[in-house]
DNA sequence: CACCGCGATGTCATTGAGTGACATCACGGC
DNA sequence: GCCGTGATGTCACTCAATGACATCGCGGTG
């Protein structure tokens, strides 16, 4: 069978462009449809009408097809934190990077609603999605550090806001009514200094 | 070439008991030998004296090796979380979740270093400890939730002693000196109180 | 004592992830 | 019209992981 069919056009190159917009929606759309383990590569591969080998030139693994826009997000958290005086208390510093994060996410509830479902379904996905926040806690910790900040204290912050973080955005994409994700989180992050304040 | 010679032993049974601790040990060594990329589950099996389908019996992946003694540490730091008063704070009850898990780990500093080091040395395993440590917040937030601390506060208060937990472990397995886990771990605590604080 | 069931292990076959090496071929420049 | 390049295909391979079935010592049981 000639792939030319699916992948030749006119003007357009030996192949369709955007082999990794299709590959990224073939897997999620799969993921859905049968769940993650159940859905091979070679599977998504062929709806994406490319090859097995060459969805492992685009994502390093089965997994990282989800996780791949979160290099960008990282990026502009870091590049958020770079917008807060550097006179600015830790936690304060933190709460600005949230907040930017909250814009990139909040967005689109539904999407992020999806996501979450195939990734909570899997103890794999779980495991990436994990380390993916605890690598922007690693980096946003070094950026505190370099600011000035005390050692301890940048890495207290920077793994605080993954806890503010996911139990704010867990209670956001439960929620019944349309919150704000932005909102959500100063909230919990108020909560977050009541708490501390306990005895 | 025959088993019988490393396995058998008179009046002891077909094979060898403890076959479980001696993948264990097996795995730690070739880890810290080669990396744990370059050891393939094969190897493991053999210098254990088993066959790699034996070592799948005991462990479900070539990770999970190095975490099972996780489930141990969960029971027991719930079990410690029973003996606080109910009336205790959120944060309070925690604190003792903390230091019970510090009296465990915190006993062997030069083992502690030496997994530590295999486990920062690979990404999939980083992935590994970290979802076992989610997985004891979790269940740390659940009891929280049953003895009557609100739904919010008991994620918060769980997701931040991995916070604590990890910075001062961290702290604790690189310092040069020899200090007691259950301090660094009390004043790292402290310190979160001082930057929750904070404005 | 001979037989039996059980449990731990071995053996074999298979699927699927992930990787390296090399071939292909349209496109764009020269 | 030729050529280098980049994206892709093809092939071969290693290894993790799992299911099915065979093996065999041990501890009873009659």
């Amino acid at each position: 069978m000639s792939r030319d069919d699916i992948t030749y056009t006119l003007g357009m190159g030996r192949w369709k462009p955007g082999a990794g917009d299709r590959l990224r929606e073939a897997a999620l759309s799969l993921y859905l449809e049968r769940g993650f383990e159940q859905t091979t590569v070679a599977d998504i591969a062929e709806r994406a009408g490319v090859t097995a080998r060459t969805f492992f030139r685009y994502f390093a693994d089965k997994r990282e097809v989800l996780f791949d826009a979160s290099s960008v997000l990282e990026e502009k958290s870091l590049a958020a934190l770079e917008g807060v005086p550097a006179t600015a208390s830790a936690l304060v510093s933190v709460a600005a990077v949230l907040d930017s994060v909250a814009r990139m996410v909040g967005g689109d509830r539904e999407l992020a609603r999806k996501r979450q479902a195939v990734i909570m379904a899997n103890a794999d996905l779980r495991e990436r999605e994990l380390i993916k926040l605890t690598s922007l806690s690693a980096a946003l910790a070094d950026r505190l550090r370099r600011r000035g900040v005390g050692d301890i204290e940048a890495g207290l912050a920077a793994e605080t806001s993954i806890a503010v973080f996911r139990v704010a955005f867990s209670r956001w994409v439960t929620a019944a009514d349309d919150q704000d994700l932005q909102d959500v989180i100063r909230e919990t992050l108020d909560r977050l200094r009541t708490l501390a304040a306990d005895r």
